[in-house]
DNA sequence: GGACGTGGGACACAGATGAGCAACAAGAAC
DNA sequence: GTTCTTGTTGCTCATCTGTGTCCCACGTCC
């Protein structure tokens, strides 16, 4: 209900003092010396007066705005860029944080993409978040570094910037294992063709999985796609389509979900069900697909609100002088890919 | 590469002349006469200076900071916040604007929700969108009154504001009408049992468009369950389940993706084909799904973006005094819902 | 001596902050 | 016991942040 035309000028004037002491009582001021009772006045006047200080005059001031900046690839593509978001907002409001969101596209040019930097820029933003859509190595507008950044789901090109990814290695690792406990021996996986940090370190992850049961990874078939349902369905008809059925995998590690969700359909058209005669685990827990197929697949999840919370804290600690963030910029921090386990995978039949 | 630190004063210095003439200069204002020389002067000081305005001390100054406040429920919960979000970032950034955003729910209490306007209007935003995650009825906070506001994707309990929803009459018209295109006469209708505008206006719809065909709309069969995949599921194997086969429903209308995904497999496991000896028709072309079901799902694109779009552009009108929001704020504006052809429709079996 | 063409000074926007001033008390010097 | 010193408390003044804008000053030409 706080008034917009009320200022400092006139609390001042409600308690009768000058807005010097408006001011120091106001923000705790530790040095300023003020009597208890009027302390009490000025707090008693601003509350009756619904006075809210206006963020911009303090801005201007103090040099802080109190905003971050978030650029964010593809907004409305993927939830991926909402949850990251979410994280953001939170981990920002908790501490007196704003947001200013721009979206922006993989694709876009550098150029462009440093104007929108430099529309956060402009508006004196106090840090800046850049997410991407999906881990990679990513070519960073030059303008980033005038203010403290992190890069939240990739790897900056070059990479001296501070940034946070999802732990691939890991992750890859606690699907495969769930395959292996469950006493899978023959296991294939079906992969992306795009030249991403995901599509090797998953699938070194897999090979070594394998190679460490006691299996022969190297010798694990592995079927390459695009990474949609229909590039899941073709793999997956590929990597079941062995003469020999005693040769077949009766289990299947999917790049993604959206790849298993064509994994699913290629099992039904062959007569397969899941988990029965196959198992089945994806990546990225998209919930739309992962919960809602039948059954419900087990997946991995990508860490995307925790990838956005994790950044703005530390963007907000190197803002408040609180952490060096040049010193966290050597190594990407890797943040855990948890396995969410529903009903896709089940002990091979005997 | 605008350096943070110039400000008018420096580009003043360089060029020979005062401040006064500098911001006359950089933003051309009419009443102010300044030979072309000093004009050039001023112009490439400040592009050699690279200097760029400081918008907050700017908002200061004019009281517009050319932020729009967007405050969204459950960013991450669904895509159809990204895409309202989407809409309007690159309406707002068309016309120079950038965009605030916050994050609520739902189910917050309107005591937090006003907190949540409350950070905005502190900030000063110039304006203020209100988007929910689905239509319904919905209750404000009362400091949105504060500055011009647009309600997106909902309309106001008590109703005094401008709002933008969709056009649930006329995409279930369309959804139905393409079935009925295609020459089925036995209609069902899968329905969601939220007390939404939706639920009621489509149903609605259906018997309507069915009656006005010559079809006995009234005993349509119509299934109500909750409207995620296995409530699609529950209610198509009621519907489907007649003893007597001739008076199964040839094609089915679903409230939403997600019941269409569970219509989906309730077909699968009766046997029934799509589109061959069932036609499919869904809401709200959820990507993820209705792209990736076999064969693609014909449904109604619910217009998130063009809402997130149309609510920034006429916001920004009335920021800038173009339009008189209380006028439109009389009936919510309504958006079509655009019919999405995949292959999920064919002709009934003969 | 106006009219015109050019440009600058001063103040406002809303609040933050270091320097400084008045009032008073305690202690010290005489 | 008075006066001076020193210190403390409580608060205010002036100035700053970067821009926009009203109003006025100066010079020149008719």
């Amino acid at each position: 209900m706080s008034n917009k035309n009320i200022g400092i000028k006139d609390v001042a004037v409600a308690a009768g003092v000058s807005v010097t002491t408006v001011s120091h009582v106001l923000n705790d001021v530790s040095y300023a010396r003020i009597s208890p009772e009027t302390r009490n006045k000025v707090k008693s006047a601003a509350e009756q007066l619904g006075y809210g200080p206006n963020r911009l005059a303090q801005a201007l001031r103090t040099q802080r705005t109190g905003m971050l900046g978030l650029v964010s690839e593809e907004i409305a593509t993927t939830p991926h860029a909402g949850r990251i978001i979410l994280g953001a907002d939170e981990a920002a409001k908790a501490r007196g944080y704003g947001l200013m969101i721009i979206n922006t596209s993989g694709s876009a040019s550098l150029e462009s993409r440093r104007a929108d930097v430099e529309a956060l820029l402009e508006r004196r933003v106090d840090g800046i978040l850049y997410a991407t859509m999906y881990h990679r190595n990513v070519e960073l507008p030059a303008n980033l570094g005038s203010v403290p950044s992190v890069l939240v789901d990739s790897v900056a090109r070059g990479g001296n910037i501070t940034a946070v990814i999802p732990d691939e290695d890991g992750g890859a690792r606690a699907a495969v294992g769930a395959l292996l406990e469950a006493g899978h021996t023959r296991v294939g996986f079906i992969n992306n063709t795009d030249d991403v940090p995901a599509t090797r370190q998953r699938l070194q992850a897999f090979r070594a999985m394998l190679t460490e049961a006691g299996l022969d990874g190297d010798a694990a078939p592995v079927e390459s796609e695009v990474s949609e349902v229909h590039g899941g369905y073709e793999a997956a008809r590929r990597i079941l389509a062995r003469e020999d059925r005693a040769d077949m995998p009766t289990a299947l590690f999917c790049y993604n979900d959206r790849m298993a969700m064509g994994a699913y359909r290629a099992a039904a058209e062959l007569g397969l069900s899941i988990p029965g005669d196959l198992s089945v685990v994806g990546f990225d827990d998209q919930e739309l697909i992962a919960a809602n197929l039948h059954p419900g697949l087990t997946t991995v999840a990508l860490p995307h609100y925790e990838m956005g919370a994790w950044a703005t804290e530390h963007l907000i600690d190197a803002v408040e002088g609180k952490t060096d963030l040049t010193l966290m910029a050597l190594h990407p921090t890797i943040l855990g890919c948890p396995l969410v386990r529903r009903d896709s995978i089940a002990a091979p039949r005997p």
